[in-house]
DNA sequence: ACTTAGTTGTACAACGTTGCACGTACAACA
DNA sequence: TGTTGTACGTGCAACGTTGTACAACTAAGT
């Protein structure tokens, strides 16, 4: 169990030695605190510049300051999605003096990386896609600023939410298929209840349905994240008698496996059957896949939600509910069919 | 600038009060150090769970103490390969006290990534797809524990690496070509200078092709790591009087963009060109690619690095350099041409 | 009964910051 | 000349741990 020696790093004491000051001082330099002239700072910023030295962010956490760091949680790194959230967050981080650490939820419980994360003081947490009840992430808001994005909750007041017009989503889907000619248009969906986005998707698919006098073609078909559940339920809407002449799917890779799957049954996309995907994912483009998609701009999202959480550490109490809008981005696979 | 009370949090005074002993002997049973009773250990646990304590990072980390927290840093989040490091690196963590967070490479430099990573006191560092030189990395293996995945230095001795042999990867794709009939095989790569992964696959594929008698046709095309960049590069090696009957791509992304390019182009796949892609990654089994790739196991290389930096932490100083073996997955778009 | 050794628990000084409570000097005003 | 501010710098007590030094107790050996 021993550890290996390491050597020490430079610390508020050093530089305050260097530059013939106090060390309470050089804090009062780096908190940009009241009372400090411009030669006292110049110096000292000589000095630190001179050192190499950076905060170490355990002392400031222990001693209940800022540690301007903020965590981001995120549900999977297999989404590609997740990253264009990341860049939003990054981006907007690079105007501020906040660095990030990142967790995903994998083997662990969000309720794990949640509790780690705040052991080590963190100043804010934006969690993306939380599968949490309401009042656990209100009881959390009451420990640590926090912006969750992709979880519909206008009615919370603890902490705020940035989010897709995701009822929208679904209506853009269906409107966009029968403008196309396609009637029979079913929707493939997450099992899982707590997905409040998803459900949106399918409020707003249902709703455009409706409207568009299609109600008795309604059918949605909710698989769990699953290879092969979503190549089954794929397969049964795309067989039979009551084959579907279009899937709008919750996600693209879904979607891109709706493609797969009519691929093998033998089914030409767009002719026999059209496909919308969601989040306009960089394999959309691919002239193999041609994806029609929802794309929800991760960017923005990520950014409103990081300009969010810096204002609520900032003191901010009242809660903000942002919303982007989806804007559908037309491929092959929604193509007319009769055009081919 | 004022800060929005929050409930301060479980400590291990309150703890030991709640216990009925001293602090320090709380401390002792959470470090599981000498001279502790049974009846002690366990009335301390029995608080701990009652008033739900979790330890400070920040306290731990700034008295010299373990912090239990290693680093992960990532060069991008759109590679689902990565993911895959991800799931073997928390099942392995899984099995010991030791928590994770990531830390991906975006708009911020490698750099300053581990800069903010060593202020928080972690306890080790896993690095992927490292950009820096040896020696700035034998600098920071002074600091901390570091194992290093995706960045092959043999002699280095500082820091443990864990790698796919990826010389080996260039000779199973050529190899296989040659197999099914292919000749003119090209290899899309990638134009960094410091990607030494990468240029071991080619090594592997140029030691292949000359191997297979096929050195007049050696010829590598190195690209940023940027779409058109990459869409003119396949253009140019699918057009043209040198036209190309095969390609082996650096990563699946790029070997997708290659199918599409070649579908733009009218070109069948596998009958006119063959491709073969890097990493397995999930995309490659969906019926519009079925793309034939090589599986270097993602998931191997994180249980590995985790192994050997926990073994770092607990006090190894010889420098361990792990391989695990490629695979070839086998599917239509590098068929034998003629059966088709 | 008296030392000796082992076992179990306690006291306390770090660790690197923050942020408040003070001094001190110097200028402005009466 | 004394008084009152105001701008700037210093001193110090936290913060929640770790790990070492040490005290107190127990049990055995003489």
């Amino acid at each position: 169990m021993a550890k290996a020696p390491r050597e020490k790093s430079v610390t508020i004491h050093d530089v305050a030695k260097d530059a013939g000051v106090s060390f309470s001082a050089v804090s009062k330099v780096l908190r940009n605190a009241y009372g400090v002239s411009d030669a006292l700072r110049e110096k000292v910023n000589v000095s630190i510049a001179k050192l190499g030295y950076t905060p170490s962010m355990s002392a400031r956490g222990i001693s209940g300051g800022r540690t301007f760091v903020i965590g981001v949680i995120f549900p999977d790194m297999r989404n590609p999605f997740f990253a264009d959230i990341l860049a939003g967050i990054s981006s907007a981080l690079e105007r501020t003096t906040y660095q990030m650490v990142q967790g995903i939820v994998q083997h662990s419980s969000e309720a794990a990386l949640v509790q780690s994360m705040t052991s080590m003081q963190l100043d804010g947490l934006i969690i993306v896609g939380s599968v949490s009840t309401s009042q656990a992430l209100s009881a959390l808001a009451a420990r640590i600023p926090l912006v969750l994005i992709g979880h519909h909750l206008p009615e919370v007041s603890a902490f705020d939410t940035v989010n897709n017009d995701d009822a929208e989503s679904g209506r853009l889907a269906v409107r966009h298929f029968v403008e196309n000619g396609y009637r029979k248009i079913a929707m493939l969906s997450l099992d899982s209840t707590n997905g409040t986005v998803i459900q949106r998707r399918e409020e707003g698919y249902i709703e455009a349905m409706k409207a568009a006098d299609l109600g008795k073609n309604i059918e949605i078909v909710r698989t769990p994240q699953n290879l092969r559940e979503i190549q089954g339920a794929a397969q049964r809407l795309l067989s039979g008698s009551g084959r579907k002449d279009a899937i709008f799917c919750w996600t693209d890779y879904v979607a891109l496996e709706a493609l797969s799957v009519a691929g093998i049954s033998g089914l030409a996309v767009p002719r026999e059957v059209g496909v919308i995907g969601h989040d306009n994912t960089m394999y959309c483009a691919f002239d193999q896949n041609s994806l029609t998609s929802i794309d929800q701009s991760g960017e923005q999202l990520g950014l409103q939600a990081t300009r969010l959480l810096v204002e609520r550490i900032e003191g901010r109490q009242k809660a903000e509910h942002f919303l982007v809008h989806p804007r559908l981005v037309a491929r092959r696979s929604s193509a007319p069919p009769q055009k081919m």
